[in-house]
DNA sequence: TCTAATACTTACAAATTAGTAAGTATTGCA
DNA sequence: TGCAATACTTACTAATTTGTAAGTATTAGA
C-alpha cells in the first residue's frame, strides 16, 4: 500500500481540497510542473531539494491516481518518465493561486516582525 | 509546548500559507467561525463532530498565535469564553474560496464516478 | 460546604507521515 | 559479460500528529 488512507468522505469542499494537496511536497510538485510544464522524475528530485526519493514517487502517483498529473513512459535507455499537469491539476493551481498570494503576504508580514529569520 | 513546530523558514507563498491551515480541523475552524461570527468553545466542538478538547485548543491555540483568530474571555460563571476570526482570518477565508469551490467540484466528480461513497 | 457548569490541562498511547539506506529493473554498448 | 544511467522499491526507523481518558480551575448559589 503505497497511497494514504483519505480520498473522501469529505464534509466541505476546503476538505475534499486539501486532501489531494496534503503531504510535504504536493504543492511545491505542483509549483514546480506549473512552472516547467514537464519534467523529469530526476529534474523533480533535483528541484525540490530535502526530498526523498520514497516521498516523491509516494506523491506523485497519489497525485496520479487523483488525476492531478499525466505520467509518460519513455522505452529507451536510460529509461526516461515526464511529469506533467493535467488540466485538472492546471485547475487545482489556479484555485491555489490567492492562497499563495495570502501566503506571500504572510511571509512580509513575518519578515517585517523578525527581520533575520522566517522569511 | 503546545504548538507545532514550524512558521518558517518558507519557500514560498503556498508553503508559508499552508503551514497556517495544516492540521486536521483547521480549515473547519475557520468556517465555522466565518459562518457564525463567534462561537463559544463547547459551540465549537459540538460543530466538529469527532474533535477532541485537546486538538480543538491546541489548534485555537495556534491560529490565536498565528493572529487569525480572536479570543475573548468573559469573567463570568460558569466560565464563558468568545472565539471570533480576525480580519487577518477573514482575509485567509476568502483566500481559501476557490480551493474550496474546486473542492466542491471534486466531491461532485467523485460522486459521479462512486455514486455511493466517497460524497 | 457542596454542587454545577464551563473551559481547559495533562500524561500516555495510537496512528499517520516522512526519512534512510540499500536493493531491483531495464537495456544499449564496450 | 559487465557497466552505465535512470527510475523506482523495499524494509526499517524516526518524527510528527492525533486520540483517550482522567484531572484541574473558577465561583455563584443551594
Amino acid at each position: 500500500m503505497t497511497s494514504s488512507a483519505r480520498r473522501g468522505p469529505y464534509i466541505c469542499g476546503i476538505d475534499a481540497a486539501m486532501d489531494v494537496v496534503s503531504g510535504k511536497w504536493k504543492s511545491l510538485i505542483l509549483w514546480e510542473l506549473n512552472n516547467h510544464g514537464t519534467r523529469r522524475f530526476g529534474e523533480l528530485r533535483r528541484g525540490l531539494p530535502g526530498v526523498s526519493e520514497k516521498m516523491l514517487i509516494q506523491h506523485l502517483r497519489e497525485m496520479e491516481e487523483d488525476g492531478l498529473i499525466h505520467r509518460e513512459v519513455f522505452r529507451e535507455v536510460p529509461p526516461r518518465v515526464e511529469y506533467s499537469l493535467t488540466e485538472y491539476g492546471r485547475s487545482l493551481n489556479e484555485a491555489l493561486r490567492p492562497l499563495g498570494a495570502w501566503g506571500t503576504e504572510r511571509r512580509k508580514r513575518l519578515a517585517a516582525q523578525t527581520p533575520q529569520a522566517s522569511a
